[in-house]
DNA sequence: CTGAAAGCGCTTACAG
DNA sequence: CTGAAAGCGCTTACAG
């Protein structure tokens, strides 16, 4: 429990260094030294002998002015929060990464909300987000997690989301889906493959309708007719965590699905290029294939989605739809900045902020 | 640019409400009403029945401390600074899962420091947490990335690192490797196996002999000599990133090293278990056995180190050595709780937590 | 048991 | 061009 009112220098007897001090050292006022040092437009007021002998004074000293204090002033906190789902989960681990950097670009730190870690945290960590004074917060918790979104957007309007959170005035960057059923089937049209199959799970999904809306494309765009795309439509199997001792969600798909998929789309239609839903579900049927016997990319080639880490490291290498995250993260942090910027817009349209994503070519396809 | 001097709430016009005006409404001073809702030992000074009416005004005006103004006064900012090469990186990003939800159950939130998005941002990070009074900082930055460990330490003592940074007064948490090489071995040798191997790459570095020394260990647990281990020692393949867009090291192992591993190993030694410097090479291996026609687990058994994310998604899925980075963030989280129970201790004597991996048993071994 | 007052480090009108 | 003063929201001795 410490005795002094000394907060920066965590357990620390050292001195922090204040304006004050700078200001007996140099003779003038805290006034001065603040408009000097800490302030925006106003150092022009300051006669540049003494500005001068200020700021050098400040670089001997190591003078770090206290956002602490000066936020309780009235200043941005120069931090955002950032929610998510499961801070280490692949899927979006990267996107964090990513949001961070953008963030310190912007002169900005990142604060971690994990909330799925138990219920409720995701409104408590908007509250703490919000007594904290962020300057914005990123929402990239997917929208299977639970979460009251309109509480999020109430309390804090400088909200981005990552993917349509389906409320009305919200913004937000999501994938194009359209783009990305199309990529994936142009590369595979391109390539010399001529049936197309779409192994799907939730096909209620929106997302998934988009695809086939893109892959169809794809096909139009090449002169073929929609009746090269043969479209599986599946059902999740059961989602767990990958280990223990983690809280990612993979979806495991079973070996009965997967003999299913190869059995419709590969022996009975004939398709040979599949897109699949995920790379999860590519790296199964990678397997599955080769314990049936049928080659890839010789007999069918496949195509995955998400460009996800694992994709490296399946047998042969997943070709797969990149997300894009950093292109994600820098729309997410430049709408964030943008709504900081223009200052409180209360009754602020929806606003979608669509990025296309790209064909990662590796041996699968 | 916000006129008022109000910070909570951002860019909104919603006023916070402070100490102040619950102390109004119940008619009784700023201190009473601290005292009853902020204070630490003091609510016991006031009447019960006043409490009561303070609790139940700050409940319906959701009253929340102003943690900027608290901590300006000289307490706990209850936030912890995180150091990471890359947050990214699904080599440590459970790492960073895993310390912020014990952070939250300490009642902390985690700010990020991302060290590798530039030259000297390890250096400025450890500024920006110093001054952002963090209250203590997890530094988890691999030590083949550079950044000065010795002024993190001096500018904050309450430090704990993951993996020895090689300095005499700090905390650490690591993963016993001498356990990680036995416990890999005593699994190959309890389901059969005679004569081991180990690929080793950087066979320089202290972690690599120690799984030696645990690898033989197992075998003299089991009465065998340490002649049965073979150990193959390379070199490190080129070292990139995964993908143009991630930061990630994974190191490639090319062809030609596979080769002279299962040359040596497999074919030379008649090893029939393989304990793999890590999932990486691990997995590279399994493509490479398959190639050549050796059957893994039947002719020759791997065991990886990591248990990383893509186990389960190789072919056959990989039995690998799990780093328990739950139990490595539980500590670490406990050791940097303490150091700030216990206030400045300069001078503090290293310390040197070690966590036991465990075997995480699939189909590779 | 309760209140008035000082002060954490800074910014920002307001006077000179 | 410069300084004295008020105040951000809270805590903490110190008086009553």
């Amino acid at each position: 429990m410490p005795k002094t009112a000394t907060p920066a220098a965590p357990g620390h007897r050292r001195k922090t260094v204040r304006l004050i001090d700078i200001a007996k050292q140099a003779g003038v006022s805290v006034s001065v030294v603040g408009s000097v040092l800490n302030g925006g437009r106003g150092n022009s007021r300051v006669a540049p002998a003494t500005a001068d002998r200020i700021t050098t004074l400040a670089r001997q000293l190591n003078y770090r002015p206290s956002p602490t204090a000066q936020q309780l002033r009235g200043k941005r906190s120069n931090v955002f929060g950032l929610l998510v789902a499961s801070a280490g989960d692949p899927l979006t681990s990267y996107l964090v990464e990513h949001l961070d950097e953008e963030a310190v670009k912007h002169g900005c730190q990142t604060l971690i909300g994990n909330t799925a870690v138990a219920p409720g945290r995701f409104e408590a960590c908007v509250e703490e987000f919000v007594s904290r004074g962020v300057d914005g917060i990123f929402c990239i918790v997917h929208s299977i997690f639970p979460g009251d979104r309109k509480l999020l957007l109430e309390r804090c309007p400088n909200t981005v989301f990552y993917c349509d959170p389906g409320l009305p005035n919200a913004t937000f960057v999501e994938v194009d889906q359209v783009a990305a059923g199309q990529k994936a089937a142009a590369h595979l049209l391109q390539t010399g493959r001529e049936r197309l199959g779409f192994a799907i799970l939730d096909p209620a999904q929106p997302a998934g309708k988009d695809r086939v809306i893109g892959i169809k494309a794809a096909l139009t765009e090449r002169g073929l007719p929609a009746s090269q795309l043969d479209v599986f439509k599946g059902k999740r199997g059961s989602a767990g965590p990958l280990r223990p001792d983690a809280r990612t969600i993979i979806w495991d798909t079973p070996d009965e699905v997967l003999d299913q998929i190869i059995d419709q789309l590969v022996l009975q239609n004939r398709c040979d290029g599949i897109v699949a839903n995920d790379d999860f579900l590519a790296s199964a049927l990678l397997k599955r294939l080769r314990k049936r016997g049928l080659a890839v990319p010789g007999d069918v080639a496949v195509v995955g989605y998400l460009n996800h880490y694992l994709c490296e490291h399946v047998d042969p290498p997943l070709t797969s739809v990149d997300l894009r995250h950093h292109a994600v993260a820098k729309a997410m942090t430049q709408a964030v900045q943008e709504m900081i910027d223009e200052g409180p817009a209360l009754n602020r349209e929806r606003q979608a902020i669509s990025i296309k994503p790209l064909v990662v070519v590796r041996d699968s396809a």
